[in-house]
DNA sequence: ATTCTAATAT
DNA sequence: AATATTAGAA
């Protein structure tokens, strides 16, 4: 019913960075597999010296959940090209996307931290309004349900255990979001504690049981933050006006995989600070 | 008219 | 369980 999503990942190659102007950081770890896995989908990428992981989005692969019975087999065959009612694949927060959202919840204040302006903060390109308001929801959920105990921030311990929580707990909640006292009820804070990081490392193979599964592969195709992009639009609630628009720098890394069921799933994470 | 949020659906 | 979509409120 969104038509606005029509063509989003139609976008991707516009906003490609032009070869040379990607950070030789971690370019292209794409291993034979993954591409060839994509490829399958869509046999008939153009120009894949370029940019391979842009077919794997921008390319009309989106055969749908037709889900022919005992059809579709290999490839192509499909040529369909139906370009509206294309359905986006559902997006899976990992921690470093949700680590962006959290931080971006911590220095709007409770107050500010709606959708439209977290997801502008983040500044996550592909991340939708409807995204942010979806994982806030949970969130809230997730601190409401926190806030029992009094204690306990993300560490193990006393509290909340990450097998129950796990992409939860994996980010740092924020004092006052715990902590519904007033006084300072909105701003931000200046920086992650450094406590934070303590005692991660263990989790941090829970928190990606995901890959786990998966290639261990992941390819990482850098990408532009989103910069010069949108026209500062005007909203209600003005975010602060200080210098400070938007989180730290980061590269973007993407990827599109088909889950066990064989729904597409889209997996965008920054990458700044983690 | 837009965006938020809770509820509900997949 | 995690994310999406809808419905009604603000």
């Amino acid at each position: 019913m969104r038509e606005e999503d029509s063509n989003w990942f139609a976008r991707w190659e516009e906003e490609l960075p032009s070869p040379k102007e990607l950070t030789p950081l971690s370019q292209t770890l794409i291993t034979p597999n993954l591409a060839i896995a994509f490829d399958i989908q869509n046999p008939n990428t153009p120009n894949p010296k370029i940019s391979p992981l842009v077919h794997t989005l921008s390319s009309a692969e989106f055969d749908s959940n037709s889900a022919e019975l005992g059809g579709m087999a290999g490839s192509s065959g499909v040529g369909d090209e139906p370009a509206r009612t294309q359905k986006r694949p559902r997006l899976v927060w990992t921690p470093q996307l949700h680590k962006r959202f959290v931080d971006a919840v911590a220095q709007l204040g409770i107050k500010n931290a709606v959708p439209k302006t977290i997801m502008q903060l983040m500044s996550v390109d592909g991340l939708t309004r409807e995204n942010v308001a979806s994982h806030l929801q949970k969130y809230r959920l997730y601190l409401k349900r926190m806030q029992g105990f009094s204690n306990s921030g993300s560490v193990s311990g006393t509290g909340v255990d990450p097998a129950t929580d796990h992409l939860f707990a994996s980010s740092p909640v924020p004092a006052h979001f715990l902590h519904p006292g007033r006084g300072n009820s909105d701003h931000y804070m200046p920086f992650v504690p450094v406590a934070a990081v303590v005692g991660h490392a263990p989790q941090l193979q829970q928190q990606y049981r995901h890959f786990g599964s998966l290639p261990s592969v992941q390819f990482e195709v850098p990408f532009l933050p989103r910069q010069s992009q949108q026209p500062a639009q005007r909203m209600g609630t003005s975010v602060h006006s200080s210098s400070s628009h938007v989180l730290p720098s980061y590269v973007e890394e993407l990827e599109s995989a088909t889950a066990a069921n064989g729904r597409k799933v889209l997996t965008l994470f920054p990458n700044g600070d983690d």
